[in-house]
DNA sequence: CTCCATTGTGACACCGGTGTCATGCCCTTT
DNA sequence: AAAGGGCATGACACCGGTGTCACAATGGAG
């Protein structure tokens, strides 16, 4: 039965609703008499402020919006993990908007939800971070937005992101330091900005150990589960095998274990594989897989914290908006060193 | 810049703002020159009401929670986008809340939740649909909510579930039906009801054949993959292998099928494995597994649906708001006929 | 002791909708 | 012709907060 409203606090407290205001937004200009007074018919009366009258007032809604459109349901939850741990603590909520649409259907689509709800401002995960649709009718529309893993810093928006290309390298050259040279590449969903950046890592990696680059050993994927398996079966039907196989995200490279196993190929004996994400499956098959952690929760996290930031403080001191933060290399069983 | 309030509207249409508002709500006694002045006001500003403000002027918030605990991410987003649906269906927000608590802890964070965003109505997931402590301070606080999947329908909540022991029973009788005769069951975690009522379905499905039940091929887990892989390791080290396992879940039947390949045991060819859920995971491994597909977005939708319309509607009809709906079988490679 | 700036407080309008009630009109009914 | 009922409409208060401004009390400077 918590009804108390701020006037019933007010009459309790013997003092204006204004006052009760004052009080409850920490405002200079109390005393300090009236404040504890107040702030003890808070506690007598259990009273909570009501965040709809609150944002009526202000016209605000405290409402953070969350679009994505991702296959892998632990990066879905992880991306919702940082997103609500940061929209809490600034005493915001949440509003998850999965969304399969491309083009003017997507824009559609996202005004009908500004509109519908009034969000205060909105997360981008990817694919939507790099369409430059959205990000340009976001802005004629004056709704202030976070970019989660945009594939380029093109923008003077919030961005953070974790450096794919740099972790492709890495695990790249790890596959080449355990005596690989034919290395097959996975990649991902052209939508996807980590498709090009893990692409050229990889390329980078070879480059730099003077590793003959060979076209047929690319396969292109969408980073769903299905597509892995296709690629899998072109590259295992290569004349010449690779002796290993790097796929751009967990479940194309999960794939690539099953085909390999109904092909009896052993793994890691026959094949290495290494996948992108740590994503659940990638210790939950047998061999698990070497694969990259990125710091999904820290960056929505940090992606909504400043922003909620930027439109809390006018202060338009504007430090850079743009983070990049740290992936870790993951070795599992799944590779190993090659046999010949 | 969508500008238009019901007041400009008003202006426009040279009427009051309480028939526009008349107009909105599609109420009666408007004439019909009237109605359509307004709504082509409504199209020439481009007009939406402001949700915020309506939430005020009914005590609303048109906000819909879902607290859920659950270790499958795949579960996770099965009932948010069945959640979802509904809430659009009916213009309503969803609000996700995960939340691990047990106990006073869990009660006074759902408190917090309740009383920062004023939520109209609230979703129990399991294990929460069960917990008799949340039934009873939702009811003493008269939130409404409804159940997805309880155990039991013992409460005159809205309650939509799957049939989980008859499920289980057909899983079991599968096997048997294959020729296995010794089949060793992995519980799930105590909190959730679905560990009893698989369990039951098991027994039943032994007794019915006349399958003497060994409790030595019962093992304790806890839904996690881990615990798959631990009483997995019990099981096949049993002086008499089981030639099937069924595990409560996707994961832990995944855990049990890797733990069957370290131990080079073939599968189905030397132990059969059936799972329940269908998780993404049981088509993701080689063999795939043998599940059972619930609707889990379904249940959640009309859970849901039922809730809002309770709430709409206050003609006390009360129509039964209990619901069970079918699961379905899934057979893959991961079971086969026993070999001896 | 005045003057003025600062501090503490409340009255009041406002945010954008909805509910209540009064009013004026037209059409029956007797 | 008078009375009564239903329909269409608007004035106004209200939901629970916040912003603006006026004003009294206080205190330090001249």
């Amino acid at each position: 039965m918590s009804k108390a409203t701020i006037n019933s606090v007010a009459k309790y407290a013997g003092v204006s609703k204004k006052t009760v205001s004052r009080v409850l937004n920490e405002e200079p200009n109390v005393s300090t008499a009236t404040r504890e007074k107040v702030q003890q018919a808070f506690k007598d009366l259990d009273y909570r402020p009501n965040p709809i009258a609150r944002g009526l007032a202000h016209n605000r809604s405290f409402i953070i919006g969350c679009i994505y459109d991702n296959p892998s349901k632990s990066y879905i939850t992880r991306v919702q993990t940082g997103a609500l741990l940061a929209c809490h603590e600034k005493n915001y909520n949440l509003l998850i908007h999965p969304c399969e649409l491309r083009g003017q259907a997507l824009l559609d689509n996202i005004d009908a939800l500004i509109r519908r709800t009034r969000l205060d401002g909105l997360v981008l995960t990817p694919p939507f971070s790099d369409q430059k649709d959205i990000l340009e009718f976001l802005k004629s529309k004056n709704i202030p937005y976070a970019r989660v893993a945009p594939g380029t810093l093109d923008d003077d928006s919030i961005s953070v992101r974790s450096n794919d290309e740099q972790a492709a390298f890495e695990i790249t050259e790890l596959l080449i330091s355990l005596g690989h040279k034919d290395i097959a590449f996975i990649k991902g969903h052209p939508d996807h900005s980590s498709t090009t950046l893990r692409f050229s890592g990889y390329l980078k990696a070879l480059k730099k150990n003077n590793i003959e680059f060979k076209p047929e050993l690319v396969d292109e994927g969408n980073f769903s589960y299905h597509s892995g398996e296709d690629s899998a079966r072109k590259i295992f039907n290569l004349s010449k095998k690779p002796s290993a196989v790097f796929a751009s995200n967990d479940y194309m490279a999960a794939a690539v274990l099953k085909v390999a196993s109904q092909l009896s190929l052993k793994v890691p004996e026959q094949i290495s594989i290494a996948g992108f994400d740590n994503a659940p499956i990638a210790r939950h098959i047998w061999p698990g897989l070497t694969t990259i952690a990125q710091p999904v929760e820290k960056m929505t996290y940090t992606a909504i914290s400043k922003l909620i930031e930027q439109f809390t403080e006018q202060d338009e001191k504007i430090p850079l908006h743009q983070e990049t933060l740290e992936a870790q290399l993951i070795i599992r069983e799944s590779t190993d060193k090659v046999k010949s």
